[in-house]
DNA sequence: TAAAGCCAGATCGGTATA
DNA sequence: TATACCGATCTGGCTTTA
């Protein structure tokens, strides 16, 4: 049996441990819930059976902590383990600490790394065991994987030992796992109608050996698994399709889901798919082990965005928006097809991002291309090309480029045009706006099931919103938007929701909340009392320290701002736990 | 044939300055 | 508020080497 909870301490943890055959799993939620897993990752409240009287150490992780404090102790989590120290450790520290955290509301994170210190001081034989689990973790073992290994090969056993059992025995489970597909008790059904051949083709670098995630004859995620350190990463496969995209071979009907979060409330989380490395490993281990859908928009559209979504919703009887929008930059810009050159051979744009070439550029190009009378030369050509893919630039004349314009990102976004004009709204405003945004097209056609199943509308907590990317979707595919709580931080995409919302005459209610981490779990007792619940919480996380883009802050998950991620974590489960009741 | 090396291409960004 | 300028990380295809 493995346990679940929400509100650890060491001592609670402890506690467990004694009661025999118990791992403690995870240790950070925010809600005061613990959940029984069984071998196969299920998750079932809290048994009865277990009797602790540790209510007093509950409060203090559990509701007397502010909403916020959830987040920071996640993050604080994170960062310690990363270090190097032992979970459990990191967890008592935090304990100790946890009243001047409330208290001061800021991170006390000198005074928690003197508790480590003097922790580990104290128990130097623990302290190796724990290390020896510290590292596995690192590597991206399971934490129970990583405790079984250590209990099977012993506490002495070398690195690569313990990892060579933590392989054999995560391939055993895959493998048992595939034996009990379709019908076990513990998992929703599964089903493709794909056959091996249709499958996205697979690298094969020889860096790296990769494991395919199988379900049947679908593979949805790749796990690669390196030779220097054994340690598995989830990273999207290629051609990047996800479960299946509209007239693209290799649809995939049906997957399994944890039975606990198999059915309502839905939820949708979207980030991008070229997070660092292991990124999407922790985001899916928070996410229930759900596995990544990555999908890239330019089967949806004439731009190309690619990105992970995680969700439980189905998968079955997908439809996409109609009309289908243009799928070629031509198409989709007419007007640049008169000056567009035979060698320049895109037929897609590259992502649609929050910064556009400088002027600058477009004007060197053209003095470049101004030399020539006819075609220029091919390392001409090669340099100009260059540029053009780097900056996403467009032919608008002879040999003259320019960046896309902020009503050309909605169209390609798939939304209404003006949606982000005028209200108030910079230019330099929508470019970040909408560079942040969905494609409509691509969510829509993930949520487009839902369309059956809330004929007389839908309940949505939208966290992140943005400039209203899930609601415009819901929106778009003709499901009423009953109660609509956005959350969203930035004051003009809240107005240009707001004035979506009025434009399209909506009949439901529409509240704007400010700050994710001021969303308690009062609050949303009192939204899910008054409305009856939410059908679907949906959001992706700010995604700055995660890309590419970024030459600056690329610090991952506990970048400053995508650690709001745990935000979304938090809410999520509060959500889940109080509709559960 | 597998492994390693090389290189081109892509990226929901950040910051200083006018 | 708008503009200009700022590399790093990762993937994937190709070639070379053992």
């Amino acid at each position: 049996m493995v346990l679940s909870c929400s509100t650890l301490t060491c001592d609670i943890a402890t506690e467990l441990e004694k009661l025999g055959g118990v791992k403690v799993l995870t240790c950070y939620l925010a809600s005061k819930s613990w959940y029984v897993h069984d071998s196969k990752g299920t998750s079932s409240p809290h048994n009865k059976d277990i009797d602790w009287n540790t209510d007093d150490e509950i409060e203090v992780f559990g509701e007397s902590s502010a909403s916020g404090s959830s987040a920071k102790h996640a993050k604080l989590l994170h960062h310690f383990v990363g270090m190097g120290f032992s979970r459990e450790t990191v967890i008592k520290a935090i304990d100790e600490n946890d009243f001047a955290l409330s208290m001061a509301g800021e991170d006390n994170e000198e005074d928690i790394m003197e508790t480590l210190l003097k922790l580990t001081s104290e128990n130097p034989s623990t302290e190796e065991n724990d290390e020896t689990l510290s590292i596995l973790i690192d590597m991206g073992y399971p934490f129970e994987d990583a405790l079984i290994a250590i209990d099977k090969c012993g506490p002495q056993a070398e690195i690569s030992d313990l990892a060579d059992f933590i392989s054999a025995f995560q391939l055993e489970k895959e493998i048992d796992s595939l034996q009990d597909l379709p019908n076990t008790e513990n998992v929703a059904s599964v089903d493709t109608q794909t056959k091996p051949s249709d499958q996205p083709h697979l690298h094969t670098s020889k860096k790296v050996k990769l494991l395919n995630n199988k379900r049947k004859d679908g593979i949805y995620w790749v796990r690669e698994k390196t030779s220097a350190v054994d340690m598995e990463i989830i990273h999207p496969p290629g051609p990047m399709t996800g479960f299946g995209v509209p007239n693209e071979v290799g649809q995939v009907i049906s997957r399994e889901l944890p039975r606990a979060v198999a059915n309502k409330p839905y939820f949708y989380f979207e980030n991008v798919a070229l997070a660092p490395k292991g990124v999407w490993n922790s985001i899916s281990r928070f996410l229930y082990e759900i596995e990544p859908e990555f999908v890239d928009s330019k089967y949806f559209c004439a731009a190309m965005r690619k990105r992970g979504y995680i969700h439980n919703l189905p998968i079955h009887n997908r439809s996409p928006l109609l009309p289908i929008p243009p799928l070629t930059i031509q198409e989709a810009l007419p007007t640049t097809e008169k000056w567009w050159p035979s060698w320049d051979k895109r037929t897609k744009l590259n992502c649609l991002i929050t910064s556009t070439a400088p002027s600058t550029v477009t004007d060197r190009l053209r003095k470049t291309l101004q030399k020539f009378d006819d075609e220029p030369p091919q390392n001409v050509q090669g340099n100009v090309l260059q540029e053009i893919r780097k900056w996403n630039l467009v032919w608008v004349g002879k040999n003259k480029l320019a960046h896309l314009e902020p009503d050309e990102y909605e169209m390609l976004l798939g939304f209404p045009k003006d949606h982000t004009r005028g209200g108030g709204v910079t230019r330099t405003d929508r470019f970040k706006s909408l560079g942040n945004a969905f494609q409509v097209d691509t969510v829509a056609y993930h949520l487009s099931v839902l369309k059956d199943h809330f004929p007389n509308g839908i309940n949505v907590l939208s966290l992140f919103s943005g400039i209203g990317g899930a609601e415009v979707a819901l929106h778009r595919l003709g499901i009423m938007l009953k109660n609509v709580i956005s959350v969203e931080i930035a004051e003009v995409n809240r107005n240009i929701i707001q004035c979506w919302w009025e434009q399209t005459n909506q009949t439901g209610n529409l509240i704007e909340v400010e700050d994710v981490q001021k969303v308690s779990s009062d609050q949303l007792r009192q939204w899910i009392t008054k409305f009856g619940g939410f059908d679907l919480i949906i959001g992706g996380s700010p995604c700055n320290n995660f890309s590419g883009s970024n030459r600056v802050t690329r610090h991952g998950l506990e970048g400053e701002k995508s650690s709001l991620f745990y935000e979304y974590f938090r809410i999520l489960e509060a959500v889940m736990e109080i509709q559960k009741k």
